[in-house]
DNA sequence: GCAACTCCCTGACTAAAGTCAGCGATCTAT
DNA sequence: ATAGATCGCTGACTTTAGTCAGGGAGTTGC
């Protein structure tokens, strides 16, 4: 712990001082940091205006004002929302475009100066270093929230893993139902549905279900956690095992004494994960055709 | 190069988004961010007036405004030099102090409350992806440039040369004469003395000399390259490379043809530089009792 | 001993960043 | 239909950050 801590601070200090620099890469525009940096949010496919104030950090009034300065000079254009008339999006005009494309020119050419006197395995072991690191960091800052399985975010999270899943077998996969079919089920006071979230973007999804159990179950209620999914930017990471330890105790909150899981027994860092975390092998308990390795686990109160 | 630049880009934007946040332990005391860093830049030890304006990058009046509103808070003293009494030296005061401290457990546990959710593999991971990194980028980010080797810097850098030479010899290493004895020979126009600098410290040294040439010399000048020393903390990151390669072309500007070079032969990372980089080996050419291998190269004019 | 140069400080600014209260338009739940 | 909430906007501010010109005390080179 201590000597991470240590690192962690060290790197920020002198981070700041000679990283921070692409920052840099929007000044000199004639306009005003904050500014620049709203613009380059924006980007090229547009924004709604609170999720620019949400990654910006910024006060209501602040941002409207920002917004309001690049919309003057004909920079940034709003249009109304056609599912819902309060909210805003932001979007770039052929002259904000063009700013856009001079910041991210200029940040560009920031970045290569500074990998610039490194050699090839150089920056080879940068770009590895820092994708470590970011992973590694991302894991840390995530943030787990239980959500309506029927949120837009939490039915695109389980496409993403049906589809990730359809690729990965031989024959590939059929849910056999939408991701809605069965949303019910996880829905308080008998399930939930996790949703993980890195810098609003959703890296990762599970959820807790009611299962019925049968006579050579555990005594008590039975839970089942389904559609564990992790983005696979953030594999190996440990975010499987948090995501993991966050159903177990949601479980818990519900009121369940054990619960079961199925996967497929080609997926072997899941199994080395439950092994390693708890989980016990458990006979078949349900017709899904696609698992073939079951799992039990006594759950802690 | 892209897949350098994008990663930095990428790490960048979530860094200045998360890990920023480091700095906000220097919020919240009821005092402007810039005093807060001001006062932290002080530190324990007590700090130049001029220093901190270098490091944190400041305009003159700028910093002497912000260190006179610590002190008319009593947090800070302000002391003349006792060597230069242009000069002034900050130290903190015992409010200062405790305030500082209270900066400093804030960082910490922002960092703590950071790493917190991860477990001591991947602490270790992370601590070791951002060493790295950090050790990537100095590298990248450093300056070289040259002194008189009578400065206090260089001299202090060839003292720690030659400690960690006493140190990694089993016999110990006597210098034969201290680091200034030889200085007039690293002063243009016959030699020079190469510092790198890393944030204002001094990461590495290496200097350029006249060498007489024997009878089965290349023709034309020959120098040679001696107290080459790359800081500990940031081997293995190319720096010994980008030093050499600086003082080969030092040399060649000073006009010399070829240039000679010894080492102990201990110094395995050294020797695999010096085949690297295309030295040959060449017999003894001086009594230098440490060294046992011996390189020559052809400088390219 | 004197000119030239440093180092730090002061006064007088400007621009940018950020806060707070309140308002109209729009959506949601009952 | 209406109360209550949400979203974004506006006006009126304060505080920070940062710049520039100049000046006094101290040092250095000749």
């Amino acid at each position: 712990m201590e000597a991470a801590v240590a690192t962690l601070r060290g790197f920020n200090r002198r981070y700041t001082q000679h990283i921070g620099v692409l920052d840099e890469g929007f000044l000199g525009t004639g306009r005003p940091l904050a500014q620049a940096r709203m613009l380059f949010e924006v980007g090229p496919g547009g924004c709604p205006v609170a999720t620019l104030r949400d990654r910006m950090g910024l006060d209501s009034g602040y941002a409207s004002r920002l917004l309001g300065a690049l919309v003057d000079d004909g920079l940034v254009a709003l249009g109304r929302d056609p599912e819902d008339g309060r909210r805003r999006t932001a979007r770039l005009t052929p002259d904000g475009r063009a700013l856009w494309d001079q910041l991210d020119g200029r940040s560009d050419e920031l970045a290569r100066g500074l990998v610039g006197p490194l050699t090839a395995g150089q920056r080879r072991r940068l770009h590895d270093a820092l994708a470590e690191a970011e992973r590694l960091l991302r894991a840390a800052t995530l943030r787990l929230e239980p959500v309506e399985a029927t949120a837009p975010e939490a039915v695109a999270a389980v496409e993403a893993y049906f589809g990730e899943l359809d690729q990965r077998f031989p024959d590939g996969f059929d849910p056999g139902g939408s991701a809605l079919a069965d949303a019910e089920r996880y829905r308080p006071p008998d399930g939930v549905f996790l949703l993980a979230r890195s810098d609003g973007e959703v890296v990762g999804c599970g959820g807790v279900t009611p299962l019925a159990g049968g006579q050579d179950d555990p005594p008590g209620r039975g839970a089942e956690i389904k559609r564990m999914w992790v983005h696979p930017a953030l594999r190996g990471a440990g975010l499987g095992a948090r995501l993991l330890a966050a159903l177990e105790a949601e479980a818990v909150g519900l009121g369940y004494a054990w619960a079961k899981l199925d996967t497929n027994p080609t997926l072997t860092e899941a199994l080395a994960l439950y092994a390693r975390t708890g989980w016990s092998p458990t006979p078949r308990y349900n017709d899904n055709p696609y698992a073939g390795a079951f799992f039990v686990k006594q759950l802690a109160s």
